[in-house]
DNA sequence: CATGAATGAGCGTTCATTCAT
DNA sequence: TATGAATGAACGCTCATTCAT
């Protein structure tokens, strides 16, 4: 009876992408199944076509959005390139992410409280694995002595968090593009770790890189409108 | 003519401890009226004799937090202390008020968006009152090249959110003590901004700070019980 | 401990007075107990030495409204006069009781629904028996041929509910002065009931009435306040 | 694509005709959400795909009780009739609609006050306007010597007083039929508004109006049951 | 007397989800 | 697929009343 196959996958993108703006703007448990359908153009019934229940729905953003991460970071790990380079990788990998997708990378990062259970658990292992990474990654350029820092605990978190904060202020529309953005973070994280080329401190240019626009295939949010 | 005098005292910061809990451990959202009673230890009707509403009780939790970190702000600004100096002082008071009370600050950072109208408007500004603060500290020291970024309205952000994202993670039982946890990121603001004295790099050592506990008026969150 | 005696009875007065007000405007069920509280100037707990429950001011609201209407009504019917000056008495004492106790009447001719079992029951009675006097004397009327009309029990009650909805319209602060009033619904009643003097119509300047006024003892409600 | 399609209509309905019976018997105030939904059948929840919030389900029934009586009020207005055709006609009207729909009447006369800001003024201005068209209807007749008052204002509220009364005791069951309380009504009306024809008392017989019956559609409460 | 505290029950309303159609 | 209907539970909050102080 159904004419074009791909409909299916099209609501289901329009549910996706209502829940992305909802549960970015006004939290998950504060968003209700109605609210969702409304914003999907569905009615609330119809919406269980489209998904389980509102946390298979949250589950299910949150793993699209840290598995591309924690791929990406497996990749960086196991590329033998220079501790510096590595660190430029995925702060820019991560950055990328954050700022094309900010409603998503806000959810993952906000609303894991929102889960119980094995869901919990699943979400939390995807995200020690990925910050794992990045700690391997500090750690073995202060072994290397090619970073220096008072607290290799503290400067990774401090790290994560600089980039991550990115989602709650980068607007894609404003006076930096994502390249620019990228970059910019790339020479936060060589300060934050007190990065040296010689005895000067080392900043990207140093390093040759391309852009990041240039390795990260493109995915920005599709949230069906401008959103925020 | 109560005997005791203290009861409703003390029984309206058990509720304000209990909101700080579940606030921050679930969300504003999602904690009921009557899980916050239980937790404090009431019905949930004689809740209402020691709060207005449920939002009432998010603001006052939120003017709480803020306002001092303001009043502070305001005082560092007003020192004429170089700008080396009104960083690491803002750092550090910073870092203590967030590493010493993570719940309320946690709480104000992340449920502005649960409030509506004047409330939203109230706390939003002082949040901005308070972000300007560092701004123009960190734009003075660009000015007078004690500061060197690529760009200051990104490294402003990203250092607030690197100092904020202490009550994320920062546990008094843990390794380090809060004076630890406030120098080491002074050093790294001071990395952030690649702050320098003479060619080499400044570090917090070069300052002759003393300890933040000594400046700083003690005023740990009390949850009554050690919480999360 | 206390020096004055009348302290008690007064505030009782202020009591009765905001339920007056309150019970008139709102209705019995949408009043709150604090809400009578704070127009009593009392706190909700203090109230309750004044009263018993809020069921229990209803009812001595509404038994000293009718009580004293029931008493003057089978005075009239004791008196011996002719049903038309026995219908001109009993029309302007509950005319000049509803236009000088306008909140009470209202409530007690209202909020008979509030009340449950006995105290439904024993106040029923009471407006039963006062009804019973009006249908006897427009009953001996119509039996003498002093009235004409097409049905007694309709005009009986028509002549009530025009008589009692003056508490819903008079303002002692009006046009009309309450004896004027009285004077007004005397001529309307002689009109319903078609009574007549010989064949000519009679009116209540026939009768050589005085005021009720003259007859009547003052009883405005002391309300506090120039209420409504 | 409901199969039955009259289910949402008959179950509103019964809302409705619950509402009725129990905002009559018991008031707006102090008729529960969960007693109206048990007294339709339906559990509180359900109860709102049927209704907006409890004072939306209160203006319908006024609305709904209001708008007729004024629109045959603005017809009478205009017909031209002599006053006394007028007053017979709204009068038959009026007392048909509330001794045919007593539960609807009542709580349009005695809950305006349960209602608040422009749900109150909408309210008011109908029933105002509706007044407005008896007041004009005795004006007229006064000023054209067909009756004669003491005072027109009262008059004119005496009679509505007096035929809205009915909804307080006519029962359809009772001794007397609807078309016999109209006809004794209009009787009662030009009595108190001593309306003569010629130097005889005028009744309702002169005129050859025919029932109230014929010309007004019949309209009973369906309230399910044999109610109060 | 007066009051702050307390409570169990209930308020009107919305929740996420299911299911027959 | 799509939806109106339905529900038990819960929402934030207020109720009338009692009682120790």
């Amino acid at each position: 009876m159904r004419t074009v196959g791909s409909n299916h996958a099209e609501t289901q993108e329009r549910v996706h992408a209502a829940a992305l703006r909802l549960f970015a703007r006004k939290g998950f448990a504060a968003t209700g199944i109605r609210e969702l359908a409304e914003e999907a153009g569905l009615s609330s019934a119809a919406l269980y076509h489209y998904m389980g229940t509102k946390e298979d729905l949250l589950v299910s953003i949150m793993r699209s959005t840290i598995e591309p991460l924690l791929v990406a970071g497996y990749a960086i790990l196991a590329s033998g390139e220079p501790s510096e380079n590595q660190i430029a990788t995925i702060v820019e990998t991560h950055v990328w992410v954050h700022g094309s997708q900010p409603l998503a990378t806000k959810i993952t990062d906000s609303e894991v409280r929102a889960l119980r259970g094995d869901r919990l658990t699943e979400v939390m292992e995807l995200r020690d694995a990925y910050d794992a990474i990045w700690r391997r990654i500090v750690a073995k350029g202060v072994t290397e002595s090619r970073f220096e820092v008072l607290d290799e605990r503290v400067a990774t978190l401090a790290l994560l968090e600089l980039c991550t904060g990115v989602s709650d202020w980068y607007r894609p529309s404003g006076r930096l593009g994502l390249d620019e953005l990228c970059a910019i973070h790339t020479d936060l994280a060589f300060a934050v770790l007190r990065a040296r080329r010689g005895r000067r401190p080392l900043r990207r240019s140093d390093l040759g890189l391309s852009h990041a626009s240039e390795w990260i295939p493109s995915s920005p949010e599709r949230t069906g409108r401008i959103d925020r």
